[in-house]
Order: C-alpha cells, then sequence, then structure tokens
DNA sequence: AGGCGATCCTGAGGGC
DNA sequence: TGCCCTCAGGATCGCC
C-alpha cells in the first residue's frame, strides 16, 4: 500500500526521466487512463455505459520532453513540454500500482499486468502495471489542470503543524464529526497518510483511532502533527514500508515494515506498555491500537 | 450536506 | 500437494 514515503521514493526514482524525451507510447488497457471528457473517476467505474473517448499516443506524453517528476501527497505527475504544449501526466498507485525504469539494453519480461508502456531517446523504458487496477493515468491538457486537480487535496504530512491540523479537522463538521482515523484517511485533510501510517502516527501520539476528531485538544493537535512528521520522516529515510508489493522504480524494496509498532501486530503486545493490541476495524479499514496507552 | 456503506480487482496465504 | 475461500485496501459513487 503505497502512502506517501513510498510514493516519494517512486518520484524520486523516476527523476532520471528528466530531460528525456518520448519516442514511443502505448496504451495496453484503455480503462487504466481517465482522458479530458471521461467521467472523473474513469469510465470503466461508471455503472453505465460510456463510450471511451478517443485518446491519442500525445495524452501519453509521446514526442514531448520531460521537465519535471511531481508529487502532492499521494498523486504522481510527469510534466512535460511539446512545443508551446505542457502535458501533464498524472498517475496514483492504489495498491498494487508500479512504475519500472528499464534501463537501455536490459530486458525484463512483461507480466501480465503492464497497463502502459514508453520509450524514451536515450533507449530507456519505463512501464505502468497495476494488478488490482485501484491505481491509474490521468492525462491533463495542463500545469493549470495539474493545480485543479491537487487543489482538493490537504496539508503535506511531512510540514504538517498543529495549527494546519487543527485547522483541517475543523473545517466543516464533515471533516471533525467523525473518527480521527477517518480523517487522516482522508486526503483533504492531510494528503499522503494511508492506513498504515495512520494507525502509527495515533499510536506515537497516544490517541485512540475512534476519538472524534473535533474533541482533540490543542496539545493533541501538537502531538499529533509531530508523530505523522516524524513517523513519515523515519519511513522515508528507510524507503518505505515493503509489505508486499511495493518497489519503487528501480525495483528497491523499503524497510520501515520492521519499524512498525501497531500496523499488523494486533494480539501482540504494545511495544510501549505491553498490553495486548487490538485489531478491529474503524472507516473500513483494519484498525490495531493499544487499548491501554492510547486515549 | 455530510457521513457512511458498497464497490472495483487480483493475488497471497491459510485451512483442509 | 493442491484447491478453495477469505481478506486486503484507496478512492469514488450513491444512498440516507
Amino acid at each position: 500500500m503505497p502512502e506517501l514515503p513510498e510514493v516519494e521514493r517512486v518520484r524520486a526514482s523516476l527523476e532520471p526521466l528528466v530531460g528525456r524525451t518520448v519516442v514511443r507510447a502505448r496504451l495496453r488497457r484503455r480503462d487504466v487512463l481517465v482522458v479530458p471528457g471521461d467521467p472523473p473517476g474513469g469510465f470503466s467505474r461508471t455503472r453505465e455505459t460510456v463510450r471511451p473517448k478517443r485518446y491519442t499516443a500525445g495524452m501519453l506524453l509521446a514526442d514531448a520532453r520531460i521537465e519535471a517528476v511531481l508529487r502532492h501527497g499521494k498523486q504522481l505527475a510527469i510534466a512535460a513540454r511539446r512545443g508551446a504544449e505542457t502535458p501533464i501526466l498524472a498517475g496514483h498507485l492504489g495498491m498494487t500500482g508500479r512504475f519500472l525504469l528499464i534501463e537501455p539494453g536490459r530486458r525484463v519480461a512483461a507480466g501480465p499486468h503492464v497497463h502502459a508502456e514508453w520509450s524514451l531517446d536515450d533507449g530507456t523504458r519505463l512501464r505502468f502495471e497495476d494488478p488490482r487496477r485501484f491505481g491509474g493515468l490521468w492525462a491533463l491538457p495542463s500545469r493549470d489542470a495539474l493545480r485543479e486537480r491537487w487543489s482538493v487535496l490537504g496539508v503535506d504530512p511531512l510540514a504538517v503543524d498543529d495549527a494546519a491540523l487543527a485547522r483541517a479537522l475543523e473545517r466543516g463538521l464533515s471533516v471533525s464529526r467523525r473518527a480521527i482515523k477517518a480523517a487522516l484517511l482522508d486526503q483533504r485533510v492531510v494528503a499522503g497518510v494511508g492506513n498504515i501510517y495512520a494507525d502509527e502516527s495515533l499510536w506515537a501520539a497516544c490517541i485512540a483511532p475512534d476519538r472524534l476528531g473535533a474533541d482533540l485538544a490543542p496539545s493533541e493537535h501538537r502531538k499529533l502533527a509531530e508523530a505523522i512528521r516524524a513517523i513519515l520522516s523515519r519511513s522515508l529515510e528507510a524507503g518505505g514500508s515493503t509489505l508486499r508489493d511495493y518497489r519503487d522504480a528501480s525495483g528497491e524494496v523499503g524497510s520501515f515494515q520492521a519499524q512498525h509498532a501497531v500496523y499488523g501486530r494486533g494480539g501482540f503486545p504494545c511495544p510501549r506498555c505491553g498490553a495486548t493490541l487490538v485489531s478491529g476495524v474503524l472507516g473500513q479499514r483494519s484498525t490495531v491500537s493499544c487499548p491501554q496507552c492510547q486515549i
């Protein structure tokens, strides 16, 4: 489950693309790409029959020069230039999505879930694969379109402080009148926290996941903001958490899973107080917490 | 209007 | 050993 640390590693490992020109782009599965005119979630997710819009290789950045690889929360974007145009290819890894960079001359067998492939002017190839297809690609016409797409996202967890967290939690009833864990999973509140780091952060801040977001005290905003920053930056240093699928674009795994205090550790002792960690379901997500020291 | 349940999808892993 | 069943989970849609 790539969250911010994992997505940031993927972004960094895609940096060698900057300056390269895409000489060939190929889409193998039309339904992993959302193009202008498609329903927002992609035509395959709508119940009614929607005729797919035409897509062009240009939407996948063919003949464009890559200028930057960007990230906001868990969202990625490859920004490019083709003459006066500045096309963007945005991406989300979902649960099992991967970008894979293949050096010139290297052969890597393609599995059954390679949905898009690119060739670059130096012979490097790029693949997007995603067995479960919770991820996807979005073709955007401009940087403004990317800004608009990202404008709904909340603050960056690496920079979140108590004031920003309090503001996000108090912004409307929708965010505050629900469990703090559910609020943390909402990308409009803090962009980039997912199930693993929500549980880890709440444990580090000694806050029970089912507390209402609106009921947190100012001191708890501070502790939680500190916990989110500390855990995400430690995970980033460790290369993220590799549970099953996660790899960066060079195929490297992360090691932060060895430092998880609660995620996946239900029934085991709390590393802080020794009480048995309890796992349950909150916000439709498996949730592990310490019943004794998270209050 | 906001909150929450259902939904998409495939492979890993447990049980027998 | 091999099959079958359950479960994991981000984001969106639709219902209350």
